[in-house]
DNA sequence: TTGCCAGTAGATCGATCGGTCTATATGGTA
DNA sequence: TACCATATAGACCGATCGATCTACTGGCAA
């Protein structure tokens, strides 16, 4: 796929595999595809993490740091606070028009594993609470008077645009978003 | 389960048993498990639905109607069209505070069928699209500017209330979907 | 009464699941 | 050189998957 991906060692190159393949096809992918895809031994996996579940939840882990820094970046620098959140929506109109778009992962992993206790879900229950900090962290720098309950309302903006955006995804919802978002920094 | 379940045919106790299982357990639950809470025979399920595919279909198009028909009936009457929509977001924090509140079910099943082929596509495909005429309908009523624009904001925000509300239950969302609802119905 | 048919019960199929196992190869280090 | 950790390749395990099959049962209609 690239060649960082063949040159690293068999947990990086599982941890690439399976972060794609959980992605494209969902949480129900066989140990055996993502073998394949990672040209790894089976028993190196099992070595490196246990099982699958447990390479799920390092994939979650990684994805997290990616995702956090994507939504870092997406907040764009030199802006004002307000303008910072609404380029978010921006680069979130951009995220959910490519091609391959399917959703939010976490979300995904959390339906496909009805298991409360599958380690995946603490994964995304700290995922989410790391959105939220980040959310509470720039309204406050905007100085807005109810920061929580705004990051609950951009947070549930979000949500809805990922969810749109994979279901719909001929539509621009971040847009829409976008125009809501307006409103919550501005109440 | 229900004296309906008891004495109703083998096709009954299938949709009613797949109804359930389908949301409780998700897409990943088997024949086996659906044929047991049914207390049906294997056979006749697949005289009935031609396989799980085809039952998990009928199982979605069972429920589009129940669930257009709490849409309709969440609407309230008698009130003006502003306060059916504003009613609309009352009812949805009712039904994600449940306990038992898993989301959306045709958001789950397209996560699990990845298959883009599958059946069960089409379905919650039609099911959307019922949902936006019904948002539409209501915001013509209205006498709203942009009934088609504000029909797909609502319904970004309906759909991130039932994500919120499965991720984060303790919060309420639909409450906090509710005040930008008000903002779109209002612009 | 006879025949039909929808239903039940459950054995069985091939495929696939996640996971464990043995055997072998390789590369670095004592 | 000898050793050991880490890798690969792949057979193998029991369990479960969706689906097909035979055998039998009960009720209803001709």
């Amino acid at each position: 796929m690239n060649a960082k991906a063949e040159t690293a060692g068999p947990r990086e190159r599982l941890l690439l595999a399976a972060e794609n393949l959980l992605y494209s096809r969902g949480g129900s992918v066989g140990v055996s595809a993502l073998l394949e895809e990672a040209n790894v031994a089976r028993r190196s996996l099992y070595e490196h993490f246990g099982g699958k579940d447990g390479l799920v939840a390092a994939v979650l882990r990684r994805t997290a740091d990616e995702d956090l820094a994507w939504y870092e970046s997406a907040l764009g620098d030199g802006d004002s606070p307000r303008g910072r959140l609404l380029a978010l929506f921006d680069r979130l109109d951009e995220l959910v028009s490519n091609a391959d778009f399917r959703g939010c992962r976490y979300l995904a992993i959390d339906l496909a594993f009805a298991d409360q206790d599958h380690p995946a879900h603490a994964e995304t229950d700290a995922y989410r609470g790391r959105i939220r900090a980040l959310l509470v962290r720039e309204l406050e720098a905007l100085g807005h008077a109810r920061p929580e309950h705004a990051a609950e309302q951009l947070h549930l903006l979000i949500e809805g645009t990922l969810v749109m955006g994979a279901t719909q995804n001929h539509q621009h919802p971040a847009r829409v978003a976008r125009e809501l978002a307006a409103v919550v920094l501005d109440g």
